[in-house]
DNA sequence: GTTTGCGTTTCTGTATTCAAAGACTGGTTT
DNA sequence: AAACCAGTCTTTGAATACAGAAACGCAAAC
């Protein structure tokens, strides 16, 4: 079944958990789910001793999470969790739909047969959460879908942008999802993109990918007025 | 129920000459001008004392060229320059065409009428270097219109998504532009596409963009075989 | 009552210290 | 002669120490 081991880069047994991955994993989540408020000002201390770490790991995950949008730092006064801006949103999506696109469109034209009957099987997935309004399921597909598109893009580099795009994403989504979003269209648009990767046909896998990111940028609008 | 100043420093005058920025742009000026050789291993402390800085600044600016894809962080073993790949290029201007495109539909959509006459300044400028092959100049006007185009384009995100690219193209073409680059072909091309934004047709400025990263792409091809 | 100036405090930016994980060397064993 | 083992050395990852800058508070002055 290793029949895929890892080229050139010799990183057979990769064990890196560093404690500043570890920071910025907690503290993301905790901007995400609105833990830390956006516009409250954070000390790096404050969040060492909460965080039960010393303040290095805390300082380089801030640096990440400021590369990410998700906090902004001011140079000597400190770090503010960046407010939520829904106009500032619609430039992320603007941004997001270029990369999905290019993403959906190599990553139908690149897959193996294995990723394509993933995409199949998680787009009929997709389709019972939707009927079902099942919102974890859909978070949990949601999320293997991701995963496999990237890696069946085979891009580095896309990959690695649009994680840079992703957290600012994944906060708004949690603070409008209950009241805005349509879990059903939602989740059919992401099956019929998971289709046309599956398929293999590049620019219908495109043309979901844009279908899809026009929800979500009609959901950044609808949610507007609740901007903080 | 006094005033409430506190982030309300709106200073333009924000000297933020970081350390860790400092270091990050010697770095990047070392690697991209191949001082520091591709596939070459790094200490921090040997850079530390090369910079004249301690080991803080210089790490942390690490962090930020790994992400640019310039170094390459082996965890507990050290630090490589990221080795020139023409293959791993390729994906990077893949990543780049999308996010040029929409930067420079942007800029056509959005310029003011300065900027406009600014575009225009720059097509004339860069009419004339091609014509006199004058690299210098050519490698001046390149900049200023870069920089325009980020302004222009009104969009933070494409901005810091395509800085985070900028890195390892820049260094690829030092390596190669001087067996491989047409400088009056590639000023012709700018100029075409400075022209489309001046004007203020969207899908001409899209199209113009698209012609350059073909030119692009084409470059990065016929270097391949001189690869390191 | 508002403002201004000075001392205090807290915080970041940076250097230094500490610990542990690999890499390396030299010698011994098979 | 090759392989292996132990001890040393180098290097990162992380914590802590330190210095300077910005904010805060209080009091005095207008």
């Amino acid at each position: 079944m290793s029949q895929n081991i890892r080229n050139l880069s010799m990183d057979p047994t990769v064990k890196t958990t560093t404690l500043t991955d570890l920071a910025h994993a907690r503290l993301e989540e905790m901007i995400s789910t609105l833990l830390l408020a956006p516009g409250e000002f954070l000390s790096e201390q404050v969040l060492a001793e909460t965080v039960g770490l010393g303040r290095t790991p805390i300082r380089e995950a801030l640096q990440r999470l400021a590369r990410e949008g998700l906090v902004t730092i001011l140079p000597r006064r400190g770090v503010q969790v960046t407010p939520i801006d829904a106009a500032e949103q619609l430039l992320v999506i603007e941004v997001r739909r270029e990369l999905e696109r290019l993403i959906s469109r190599n990553a139908a034209a690149r897959a193996t047969e294995e990723q394509r009957a993933a995409f199949s099987a998680i787009a009929d997935g997709l389709d019972r959460t939707g009927r079902a309004s099942d919102a974890l399921e859909f978070l949990r597909l949601d999320r293997e879908m991701n995963l496999l598109m990237l890696d069946a893009a085979h891009n580095a580099f896309a990959v690695r942008t649009m994680q840079l795009l992703a957290g600012l994403s994944r906060r708004y989504w949690y603070q409008n999802h209950r009241d805005t979003a349509d879990l059903p269209l939602s989740a059919r648009l992401h099956a019929a993109q998971a289709r046309a990767v599956a398929s293999g046909d590049p620019e219908a896998a495109a043309a979901a990918s844009d279908a899809l990111m026009d929800y979500v940028a009609a959901f950044t609008k609808a949610a507007q007025p609740r901007e903080n």
